[in-house]
Parts: C-alpha cells; sequence; structure tokens
DNA sequence: TCGTAATATGATATATTGTATCTTTGAGGC
DNA sequence: GCCTCAAAGATACAATATATCATATTACGA
C-alpha cells in the first residue's frame, strides 16, 4: 500500500510520519487532481471529527515535498502526491508536470535526455544555468482529447 | 520611445492607451525585476498624486498581458513588460523565461525548434497534446555567474 | 452638439493563499 | 519518570486576487 510505502521511505530519511501527515498524503493521493492547501485542510477536516488549522497543512505540505511524496505545482498553486511513491523512485532527472486544460489531471513524467538538452542549450545562448528540476506543461491529456471529438 | 511604441500597438488592435494603462507599462519598464500588482500599485500612487485602487491595476495588468505589451509569470505571480515592444514582435513561436536566483532579472527568449520539438514529443509519449504558449524557468545569469567566481 | 452606448476607472467588500510567532502536546532517549 | 526536541495547535496578520456596483470618460451617430 502506498502510504505504508510512504512511511518507508520517511523511517529512511529520519522522518517522522505522523497521523496528520498520513491524513493529509492521504488526501492528496485520493485526489484525481492537485489541491490547494485549504482544499486539503477541508477535506482532512471533513473525515475526522478533530479540526486542524491551516497553518499545520502548509506545514506538513512542505514537509512531504522535502520528502518528495508530494510536488508542488507553482502554476497553480496547488499540490499533487508524487506519482513514485510506490517504486522508490528517486527524481534523478528533471520533472515535468503535464496539466490537463480538460480535467485537470497531472501527468509526472522525466525529462527526456532531448528534452532537458534542448533547453538547457537554449538558456546557454543567453548565457544562464539552470537551476530548475521542475517544469509545468499545459495541454489537452488523452481521454479529454477522445471527448472533445464525440458526439458532435 | 517604448511607450510611443506601445501606444501603436494597441491603436492597431483597436484598443485605448489610457493615462493609467500608460503608468501601469512604464513602472513595470523601469523595473530591473518582475513586479508583483501591488509592488505596481505602490509604484504608480508614490509617482502621482492620486490613488489608484488595487482592481485598477489587475485588470490594466489584465489588458496590457492581452496586448502582449506585458507577461504574467505564473511561477511568482509577478509581471514583466514585454522584451519586444520596440520591435513589433509577434510571438508565434512559444516563449522562455529564464528567471535569474541570484538578481531576480528575466530574459525573455523565444523557444528553439529543438526545444520545442522536445517538449512535445515528450507530452506524446503519454498522450498529452501541448497548449502551453509560455515557459518559465529558473537559473543563474551571466553576471551572477562571474560574480560568484569573485573575491573568494 | 447633444445624447447614448460602450469602455475604463473608482470604491468597497471579500475571498484565497501564505507567513510569523508563541504555546502546547507528544515521542523517544536517558 | 524526566528531559529534550520535533510536531502540532492557536492566533494574528500579510499578500494576492476577485466580485460587484457606482461613476467617469470616450467615441460616435442623430
Amino acid at each position: 500500500m502506498l502510504l505504508r510505502a510512504a512511511e518507508v521511505a520517511c523511517a529512511e530519511n529520519g522522518a517522522r510520519f505522523t497521523q496528520r501527515r498520513r491524513q493529509v498524503l492521504s488526501e492528496l493521493m485520493q485526489s484525481s487532481s492537485p489541491l490547494s492547501a485549504y482544499e486539503v485542510l477541508d477535506l482532512c477536516n471533513r473525515s475526522t471529527t478533530s479540526t486542524m488549522p491551516a497553518m499545520s497543512v502548509y506545514r506538513i505540505l512542505d514537509f512531504l515535498e522535502q520528502q518528495q511524496l508530494v510536488h508542488r505545482l507553482s502554476s497553480s498553486n496547488k499540490n499533487v502526491s508524487c506519482a513514485h511513491i510506490a517504486c522508490g523512485h528517486k527524481h534523478f532527472q528533471k520533472t515535468h508536470f503535464l496539466l490537463c486544460d480538460g480535467c485537470s489531471s497531472v501527468e509526472e513524467v522525466d525529462a527526456t535526455e532531448e528534452a532537458s538538452e534542448a533547453l538547457e542549450q537554449m538558456a546557454k545562448t543567453v548565457g544562464f544555468k539552470l537551476t530548475t528540476q521542475q517544469f509545468e506543461l499545459s495541454g489537452i491529456c488523452t481521454t479529454c482529447q477522445d471527448s472533445a471529438g464525440e458526439g458532435l
């Protein structure tokens, strides 16, 4: 189970995987689209009797991001659970997030050699040395492309 | 002069280049780094006796963005004036913004064929059809690379 | 030139996102 | 059990953004 894998990943880093952290990660894993901090908060507070302050959600999201269990999408100020929790993937390559304009779903993809190379080359023409490890691209996913063609 | 070129560009689109719009664009053009809406607001209200409401700045930034005189950076919620106002550049290609981690400066660069191609190819592997016209990449600019080496 | 429609701006309220800071709780080592 | 430190709670507030209604300005035809 994914939450168990997350727990192991934290243990390996000497970090605690508390109930609150589990709860936040769990909500993100169950969502088909990225969630804002306050959306996570609402879900958490709806699923238990206790109420969590917003501050905690921000702290926990920061923590989970450090552990690479969650990624923050800066273009939308939302968060997604990492697609590679189960496989122990280490994020050595740069990561691309493909955001569907239609259904808001996200695909997490490793950068190809060609893409990394082309971007670095382009930056080099103006003397920039890239540090970005994460790219956010919008588009239309397969499902939405298909359904756009239907029933017209 | 750049503001004059902006005025002409608006006229070509049948859009009005009012005093307020001129003022906002002017502040952005004078800045060496991207500005938030409220930073623009402060600068505007400092440079004249009248006071503008925040709402106006947001509306005007939207307008200027539509006219492609200003670009919005979604990763930082800030805005930059277009680097190509003078040359009548039409933004046919995708645009990359290279953001310097050191000095916050921005370079606006047209996408190379290779980069566009590589990104589209990568998206295609998961069935995505890209719509993004704008990419935001972080890195270190020439100047900051040089000064990092100095005096150590 | 006057009236009118469309556009732009002003004014106000409020929603959303994010941070600072101090206190309390709880887990683990001694 | 006690101590220490990390985590979470509580509260306040800052920064970013949108909704909405009122007013002003412009363009333009009668």
